[in-house]
DNA sequence: CCGCATCCTCTCGGATACTG
DNA sequence: CAGTATCCGAGAGGATGCGG
């Protein structure tokens, strides 16, 4: 395991001052905007429609829910809509028939894969660790 | 706006490609340790607890609360219950009277929230950018 | 094919009161 | 002080059928 040395430490702590520092906590949640925004853009289901749109570059509406396992209709279209409004995705139809739809990462949309892919690789590495403390949690 | 390079893309195709590649995109969700474990981590109180904590390095659960702005007391003990399961805090109590019970991040707590500012950080910066596209949309 | 509308269920989460 | 217990309402989300 990594280590953290207290310099670590430090500059951590002055990057969540800067994040919290300036702000009242005794705001109502509505005005932090890291909050808000996260709450769209870290949501379970957004993660997966985020990282395999990163994947495939290009998914139609269907194809995209196989792939996102267990998503509803309902759920992947607001979802999708959503991402969109907020300039993580873009939505590109064809007047055929039947109609096709192609969802795309924009290329904010792709920063933002990047950076959350970060940290799902962490999660990925660190997870049997982590289940292994939950199973032993749950024996005390 | 940062540039993205054929390159990067490149590699985050691949990333993605190590992350799911190997599961069968088949399986139910409970089979994805990622996913399961995201649901914890980045849930949106949950990070704002782990935010705070990495702040302060030690707080109380009233003082925790205030912080934590408009938890409530069951939700408030259910993330800190979950998180110390799942290894992110440890939980000291002081048998005196009345109580005290500390709460702390473990090393890997704090590892973990150095990944997680990274991400918060992005979001901070990008915020301003997300919530005009969002205003823009609404008015489409 | 895309995705909205409906219905219905069920969990999450807020408020409050109470105890070791 | 640090939670637990209880109640309750809101809304998320699943299933299905239909329409463009």
């Amino acid at each position: 395991m990594e280590t953290i040395t207290e310099n670590q430490k430090v500059r951590t702590i002055k990057k969540i001052e800067k994040m919290f520092g300036h702000i009242d906590y005794k705001n109502p949640p509505e005005l932090c905007p890291v909050r808000d925004v996260m709450s769209v853009a870290s949501d379970q289901w957004s993660t997966l429609i985020l990282l395999w749109l990163g994947y495939f570059k290009t998914l139609r509406f269907n194809k995209l829910k196989k792939y996102v396992y267990g998503i509803s209709n309902k759920v992947l279209s607001q979802r999708l809509k959503v991402l969109e409004a907020d300039g993580y995705v873009s939505r590109k139809a064809y007047p055929e028939v039947p109609i096709r739809v192609e969802y795309t990462l924009t290329d904010f949309g792709q920063l933002y894969v990047e950076k959350l892919l970060d940290l799902t690789e962490w999660i990925q590495t660190n997870s049997p660790k982590i289940l292994a403390n939950r199973e032993r949690y749950g024996l005390l």
